[in-house]
RNA sequence: GCUCCCGUAGCUCAGUUGGAUAGAGCAACAGCCUUCUAAGCUGUGGGUCGCACGUUCAAGUCGUGCCGGGGGUACCA
C-alpha cells in the first residue's frame, strides 16, 4: 500500500466521521506533512475547520481539540495505522505503524530507470517544447525550455497519460529567411555551395548550426548598414512562403541541417520527440485555410475596413478585463493577405486538439540510437503505415512568458471555435527566461557600456549572437566531470570514463534549470551552472551511487532485500527500536522516501517540475545522512540491520526513479 | 498609461495554495577519511519575509495602497 492510499483510506475516515457525528459535510480535507517526523506522519488541520463549520450550522461553540479528540478514536482504528495524537491547538497527527509498514510497503516494484507505464488506452495529451527556430545552434534557453517540457512530459507519464511530444519547426519564418540572405548574398552561395561547406565543416569537427549563428549576427549587422539588403528579405520570405523554387530549396535543406544539429543537442540530454511539425505543411496543406473558414463563419473574426488595421482580419480581444477602453483588435491576416504566427498558431492548436478536420502527411526523419523513432511532417505522399499523431485531451504548449500575451489570443481563438473543449483544453507552461549577469556577458566576449553593467541581467539575443551556446557548456560539463572522474578511477577505460562524464554533466545542466521555479528569472552564473557539489545533479547521483555499492556488496554476501523484510514481519522487536532517538531517523528516512509519487502527483497538479527536483534533493541529503549514521553492512543487530536494508533500499530505488524521471541516469561508479 | 511577474540570510533560491519554532545551497569560520565512495558529513554566525494598513483562531502566503526591479502591450515570433 502506497503512502497516497494510505492518505485517501484516512482522508474519507474523516470525511465520514465529520458527517456521522457532527452532520457536517467536508468537500476536501487537507492533509499535510508534519514539519517534523517526531509530529508524525499525516497531519490534519481539520479541526480548525470543522469548528467553524459545526458553529456555522448548529450554532454550537465546539473546541478544536474536543472535535479532534473525536476523530481521533476513528483514525486510531484505520488499517497502517499506529496511533494517532492531538497537539497544539487541534492539530491530528497520524502515525503510522512502522514495521507493518516497512515490511509490507517495500514491494520492489519496478520503479527505477523505467516510469509507470501507461496504457493503450489511456488519456492522451500532446507536449510541446523547444521549437527553436531553426537557423542558428540552440543556446542555455532554449536549453531551459527543452528540459522542462521533456521533465514534465516525463512527470506526466508518471501519472498514467500517454503523452506525444512535438518540437514545432518554423522553417518558413524571417529567421531562417535571415540565414538564407546571409548566405546568398553576403557569401554569394548557392545550395550546392552550401552543402559543400557542410561537409568541409564535418570534415574539420564543426557543425553547421555554430556557423549559421554566426552568419545569422553577421546579417542583422548588415541590415543596419543596408536598406538594400532588407528589402531581399521581404524577396526571400516570400520565396520561402511560396515553395517549390530554388531559394525555398536553399532554406529547406538550411532548416532541416538546422533541426538534425538541435536534435543532436538535445538527445546529448536525452530530449527526444515524436513528431517535428513543420509551419510549411501548416501553410501548404491549407490548415489556416481552414481555421479560417470556421472562424469566420462563426463570427470570431472579422475584416477591418477602416482604421489604423484597415484590410486586416481582426479577432476582437479584451486585453484588459472591464476596461473597454483598452479593447483592441489582434490581426491574424495582414492587409498583404499573409498570415500572422498567431493566426497559424490557432490552426495548429486546433489539429493537436484534433478538432481541425485536416492531418498532416508524414515521414520518418531520423532514429535514435535507442530505436526510437521522430516523424516529420510533409507536404509529399504519405509514408504508407504511420503513427496517428495530434488529437490530444489536453495540449501543454512550453513557450516562455514574454510570449503569454499571443498565447493568450491563440488559447481564446482555439476556445472560441470549439467552446466545448474551452480554454482549459490549452494549457500554457510559461516559465521566465535564462538571461546573463553582465559580468557572464563580458566573459563571452561581449562589450558592456557602463549602463549595461548596472542592469541586473542581460537578456540573451539570437540576433545579436548573445548567448551560451548549448553545446559549449555541455562541452565544458563533460571536460570537467572527466577531470573529477580521471582523479578518482583512473584505471578505468576511456569508454566507461567518458559515459560516466556524459552522465553527470547531463545530470548537472538538467537539474541546474529544473531547481528554479518556472516563474523565476534564471541569470545565468558559470561557477553556479558547472558547479558538482552542493544542491546539484551530481550530488543526488552520488548520493544513488552510494546506495547502490552497498547492496552490490550485500549481494556478495548473499543477503536479499526480501528476507530482511521477512525478519522485520517476524521481530516485534523492530517495534522497540522505532522507539529510541536512533530509530526516529531511520523512519524518517523511510517516510520520506514513500512522498516520491506525492512528489510527482503535485509537481503534474501544479504544472512544476522544481517540485520533483527539490524532493530529489532533499532525498538525496537526508540519504547521505542515514548513510553516514548508520554503517549498514557491518551492523551486527540483524533485525537493526534489516531494517536498515529495506530503508536504504526504499531510498535507492525512490531516488533512482526520481532522477530517471528528471531525465538523470545514475552512474556505475563515480 | 494599462497589464503580468518578482522583492525572503552577504549572494542565488525554496517555502506543501492560510497552518506548528521561516528553510536549503553558495560564500565565511571550526571540525570529521584505519570504518558500505570525503563530488560527502557535523557545527557556528547570519532574518523588520520591500513598506503600511486590513481580513481571522492563524499571514512570507489572501485583499487594498504605496516603493523598487523586470516582462508584455507589433501587419515579429
Amino acid at each position: 500500500m502506497t503512502l497516497i492510499e494510505i492518505q485517501e483510506i484516512l482522508r474519507e475516515v474523516v470525511r465520514t466521521t465529520a458527517k456521522n457525528e457532527f452532520g457536517v459535510e467536508l468537500k476536501q480535507v487537507a492533509a499535510e506533512t508534519p514539519p517534523k517526523t517526531e509530529l508524525g506522519d499525516i497531519a490534519f488541520p481539520v479541526a480548525f475547520e470543522l469548528a467553524k463549520l459545526i458553529k456555522q450550522a448548529t450554532g454550537e461553540k465546539k473546541n478544536p481539540r474536543e472535535i479532534a479528540e473525536v476523530l481521533r478514536s476513528k483514525l486510531s482504528a484505520a488499517q497502517m495505522v499506529g496511533r494517532v495524537e492531538v497537539a497544539g491547538a487541534g492539530y491530528l497527527n497520524v502515525f503510522f505503524d512502522r514495521p507493518t509498514f516497512l515490511s509490507a510497503n517495500a514491494a520492489a516494484e519496478p520503479l527505477p530507470n523505467e516510469f509507470r507505464s501507461s496504457q493503450p488506452d489511456a488519456i492522451k495529451v500532446c507536449v510541446e517544447h523547444t521549437s527553436v527556430n531553426p537557423n542558428k545552434s540552440a543556446h542555455i534557453g532554449h536549453v531551459r525550455n527543452s528540459v522542462l517540457g521533456d521533465t514534465f512530459q516525463r512527470i506526466l507519464k508518471a501519472t498514467g497519460k500517454r503523452v506525444e511530444i512535438q518540437n514545432y519547426i518554423d522553417n518558413t519564418g524571417v529567421q531562417v529567411a535571415d540565414v538564407v540572405v546571409g548566405f546568398i548574398y553576403l557569401e554569394n552561395k548557392d545550395l550546392a555551395a552550401i552543402k559543400d561547406l557542410d561537409a568541409q565543416l564535418k570534415a574539420v569537427g564543426k557543425t553547421f548550426d555554430y556557423y549559421c549563428w554566426d552568419l545569422y549576427t553577421k546579417v542583422g549587422v548588415e541590415y543596419q548598414m543596408s536598406e538594400e539588403l532588407k528589402l531581399k528579405r521581404a524577396e526571400v520570405l516570400h520565396l520561402i512562403e511560396e515553395g517549390g523554387n530554388p531559394t525555398a530549396e536553399l532554406a529547406d535543406f538550411v532548416a532541416t541541417r538546422n533541426v538534425e544539429c538541435i536534435l543532436d543537442t538535445m538527445a546529448r540530454l536525452s530530449i527526444q520527440y515524436d513528431l517535428l511539425p513543420r509551419e510549411s505543411e501548416i501553410l501548404h496543406l491549407h490548415f489556416w485555410d481552414r481555421a479560417f473558414e470556421q472562424m469566420k463563419s462563426l463570427g470570431v473574426i472579422h475584416y477591418e475596413t477602416e482604421g489604423k488595421q484597415a484590410g486586416c482580419w481582426v479577432m476582437p480581444f479584451e486585453e484588459h478585463a472591464g476596461n473597454d477602453e483598452n479593447e483592441t483588435d489582434k490581426i491574424l491576416v495582414r492587409s498583404n493577405g499573409t498570415v500572422t504566427y498567431t493566426g497559424k498558431d490557432i490552426a495548429y492548436q486546433m489539429w493537436k486538439l484534433g478538432i481541425l478536420g485536416l492531418d498532416f502527411n508524414y515521414r520518418p526523419f531520423h532514429k535514435y540510437k535507442d530505436g526510437h523513432e521522430v516523424w516529420i511532417t510533409t507536404s509529399d505522399s504519405n509514408a504508407s503505415v504511420h503513427p496517428a499523431f495530434g488529437g490530444g485531451e489536453t495540449i501543454y504548449n512550453v513557450i516562455d512568458s514574454r510570449q503569454s500575451y499571443p498565447q493568450d489570443i491563440v488559447r481564446k481563438g482555439v476556445a472560441a471555435i470549439s467552446p466545448e473543449r474551452g480554454e482549459k483544453a490549452s494549457i500554457h507552461l510559461s516559465y521566465e527566461m535564462v538571461a546573463l549577469s553582465p559580468a557572464a556577458a563580458e566573459e563571452l566576449g561581449f562589450a558592456m557600456s557602463d549602463e549595461d553593467r548596472k542592469r541586473p541581467f542581460i537578456e540573451m539575443s539570437g540576433r545579436k549572437g548573445l548567448g551560451v551556446k548549448a553545446d559549449d557548456l555541455i562541452d565544458r560539463l563533460e571536460a570537467n566531470a572527466l577531470a573529477e572522474v580521471e582523479s578518482r578511477h583512473a584505471d578505468s577505460s576511456e569508454e566507461v570514463k567518458n559515459g560516466i562524464a556524459h552522465q553527470l554533466a547531463v545530470g548537472a545542466l538538467r537539474y541546474f534549470l529544473l531547481k528554479f521555479t518556472r516563474n523565476t528569472v534564471i541569470v545565468f552564473d558559470f561557477k553556479e551552472a558547472l558547479s558538482f557539489e552542493g544542491e546539484t545533479g551530481c550530488f543526488c547521483q552520488y548520493s544513488a551511487v552510494r546506495a547502490n555499492s552497498i547492496f552490490r556488496k550485500l549481494d556478495e554476501k548473499g543477503e536479499t532485500v526480501d528476507q530482511c523484510r521477512e525478519r522485520i514481519a517476524e521481530n516485534a522487536a523492530t517495534l522497540e527500536l522505532f522507539a529510541t532517538d536512533a530509530g526516529s531517523d531511520i523512519w524518517s528516512m523511510a517516510i520520506l522516501a514513500s512522498r516520491l509519487e506525492e512528489a510527482i502527483e503535485q509537481a503534474a497538479k501544479q504544472n512544476e517540475p522544481a517540485i520533483l527536483a527539490k524532493y530529489t534533493f532533499t532525498l538525496a541529503k537526508a540519504f547521505n545522512l542515514f548513510y553516514h549514521n548508520h554503517k549498514i553492512l557491518i551492523e551486527p543487530d540483524e533485525v537493526k540491520r534489516a531494517v536498515l536494508v529495506v530503508v536504504a533500499d526504499m531510498a535507492r530505488r525512490s531516488l533512482t526513479s526520481a532522477l530517471a524521471t528528471m531525465g538523470i541516469e545514475v552512474p556505475e561508479k563515480m
